[in-house]
Order: structure tokens, then sequence, then C-alpha cells
DNA sequence: CACATTAGTGAACACTTGTACACATGAATA
DNA sequence: TATTCATGTGTACAAGTGTTCACTAATGTG
């Protein structure tokens, strides 16, 4: 008979979070599981799931509050590695590719959480990249690379960079993850629409 | 006892996909749909849907094809009343908007489906998107405002504005069809997007 | 008109699902 | 040490699931 497994507290719950970003990297929808589907790939019993989450919304959630973790990590790398202003769009981009590879199945629950069922898990990505894209502009104000440009179009400009980035994402999760001439093709046309974008931030009058 | 009620053919088919789109209006997401759910809405029995799909991906893929549809009579209508190139960014994308309101349900759909379950129907939206894009480049091209420009830095502009635009659609889709403030608030963004993209195109050195 | 085809129906199947309940055990607290 | 609490387990159940099957009525074709 299986005993009763306790060991570090919080550690079936992160079993189940990680399940449910497993069976995402699989392929499937987050919208689409159980909570037995996942308790089961937890390897864990069905009722023990209720002793962390409500409903699999809730999990969702916890698992978007993890996601901004990841983001932050990735943000606090980029600025320790991007040193040159003439490589920062190449060096970004890279290090955001490299953090989507060693994370897909987060980034693959961000991508189908932007469109997802839940509200408010819906809510929870939309703020994580609207902190990202602020995060963004502080740093691009503070390198005064942008000085020309109002505070209001600063966030416009970093709103579509971001944007950009994420769609860019639903490209890149879409192929396999050794296919490393797309995952170039991909890094090079992310690249190019960053540069356009700046080219654009670099001429934009705020009146027209 | 329930008669037989045939009637124009293909009728049954087109009830299940209004369905299914139905059940995306009220907030569900597709992949977690299933087949007695929408033949219950449809107001069909559970067999019924073998007669017309194999399973809820083939109806998925058949939606798509729909969903070019919408997207041609878009593009059509913008042709056709989109006349002074200075309002062109303007009109665009209120066509859009009032398009992606008239179709809310089909929209939805789309945004779902780049994120969703099914590789078919993903690749299917993506090939959707790429079409519009290219058919946009065709449109700049013959009105003669990119002619700077190679083909190749058009088609990224292109699909750079693509992108944007389908990625307010998830803005659009989040806020009530009758929440005119944050509606006029998206339309003025993503035009603003538009118009710093193309500022970027306009100064935009293909060497560089 | 006879006949094959298409597209509708209901009953049945073996499973899966979410959730409730009672119970057990380790850890924290008093 | 005694007790409480958080977290694990097994059983149970009603409802929902995808899919198969045999049957039937309308339609198009010769």
């Amino acid at each position: 008979m299986a005993e009763k497994q306790r060991r570090k507290p919080g550690e079936t719950r992160e079993k189940l979070m990680t399940a449910a970003l497993t069976l995402v990297g699989k392929g499937r929808h987050f919208a689409s599981l159980g909570i037995r589907e996942v308790t089961r790939q937890a390897g864990v019993v069905p009722t023990s799931f209720y002793r962390h989450f409500r409903n699999m919304d809730d999990l969702g959630l916890q698992l978007v509050d993890e996601l901004g973790l990841v983001l932050r990590r990735m943000m606090r790398e980029a600025r320790a590695n991007v040193l040159q202003a003439d490589k920062l769009i190449e060096e970004s981009v890279a290090i955001f590719i490299s953090h989507a590879q060693a994370n897909r199945s987060f980034f693959l629950f961000m991508a189908q959480g932007l469109a997802g069922e839940s509200r408010a898990v819906q809510e929870g990505i939309r703020s994580e990249m609207r902190f990202f894209a602020s995060e963004l502009a502080n740093d691009l104000r503070r390198l005064r690379l942008v000085d020309h440009l109002t505070d209001q179009d600063l966030d416009m400009t970093c709103d579509l960079v971001v944007r950009s980035v994420a769609f860019s994402l639903t490209d890149l999760l879409g192929v396999s993850a050794e296919d490393d001439y797309q995952i170039e093709q991909i890094r090079k046309r992310t690249t190019r629409f960053l540069q356009l974008i700046f080219v654009g931030a670099a001429h934009w009058q705020s009146a027209g």
C-alpha cells in the first residue's frame, strides 16, 4: 500500500504546477486540462489537488505568479549582459530566445493564456507584460537613448516592442527546440522587427 | 418524438460550426469544447456530429477556412473605402475594428487558435495571416507608397503590421463590445503603433 | 417509380470527470 | 507529552465523455 509520503512542505503543490506545465509542454492546451489529468501526471491522488488549489483557474493564477519570476530573471540577465548600446537589440533578442527555450513550457503557458479561458489569468499575463514594458522604458530612459521621446511615446514604443517579441514567441514555440535553422530565422526576424520599431521611434514626432 | 428534420443540405454542419463559435463567444476556449457540448448547443443529437466532422480538430480546420472568407471580405471593404493615402492607417484600423466587433466570435477563435492545441489549426491561421500580409504588401506597392523598400523589407514591415493588429485583437476582445471608451483607446493605440511602424519603414535602410 | 445515398435519430458502451467524505499521519504548538 | 492542524490517501458517486450500432426518413439519380 502506498504510504503517506510527506516531505518538504509545498512539494506536492509544486509537483502539481510542474505537472500542468509538463502537459502544456507536450502540446496540450491549458484550458483543456482537468484536475484528474494533472494529478495523474504529478503522481498524486486526485483529492490532493484541493489541498492546494480551488480549481484549475486557481492553479493557472499561481503559474502566472511564477511566470513573473521567470520574466524578472530574464530582465536581470539582460541588464547584466547588454553592455554596448549598438548591440542592444541583438543581444536582448538572443537572451530572450535562450530563456524561452530554457523555459519552453512556461512561455507556452503564457502564449496560451493571452487568449485563454480564464479572464483572471489573461489579466495576470497582460499585467506581467505591462510591467515588462515599463521596466524596458525605464532602462531605455536611463541609458539616455530616447531623449527626444515623451514618456507617453516611449511607453507606446516599449509596448509595441513587448508585443512583437511576445508574438515571436508563438513562432518560436511552434518549431522544434532542435531546429536551429528555423530558430535562427526567428531570431533574425525578431531583431529586424525591433530595429524597425526603433528606427520609427528615432524619427517619431509626437504631434504627427 | 422528434421527427427527422432534414432541410437544406449542410444546414446541420453550419449549425455545429455556429454552435462552436457561439460557445467561444460566451467565453469558452475552443480547446476545451467537447463534441457533446457542441451538438447540445446546436440542438442536434451527438451522433450527427460524425456525419460532418471527424473530430473537433476537423471542425476547427473548417472554421479556419470560413475565417479566411471573413478576412477577405474585410480586405475588400478596406480597399474600397480607403481612398486617400493620408488617412490610410486610421481608416484601415477603423474598418478592422468594426469587422472584429461584427464577427467577434470568429476573431476570438482566431486569437485562441494562434496558440491553440491543434497544430493544423495553428498553421491554418498563421497561413491566413501570411496571406493577409502579402496582400497588404501588394496594395502598398500598388499605391507606390513604399518605393524605397526592397520586397523583402516590405514583407517584413507588413508582417509586423499584421502581427501588431492581431495582438490588438486580443485587447479588443478582452473588453465588452459596448465599452466605447475602451474601444476608442484601443483604436487610437493601434493606429499609433502602425504609424510608428511606417515611420520606421520610411527611414529604413536595408543595409543597416 | 425503384433504388442507392445522405443525413437525421435513440440506445448503449466503457471510461473519465469533478467533488465529497472519512480517515491517517507527520509536524508544529502548547 | 498531548493536541491540533495541514497534508496526504482510498472509496464512492452521479454526471458527462467519445464512439459504435442499428434504424429511418428525405433526397437525388437512373
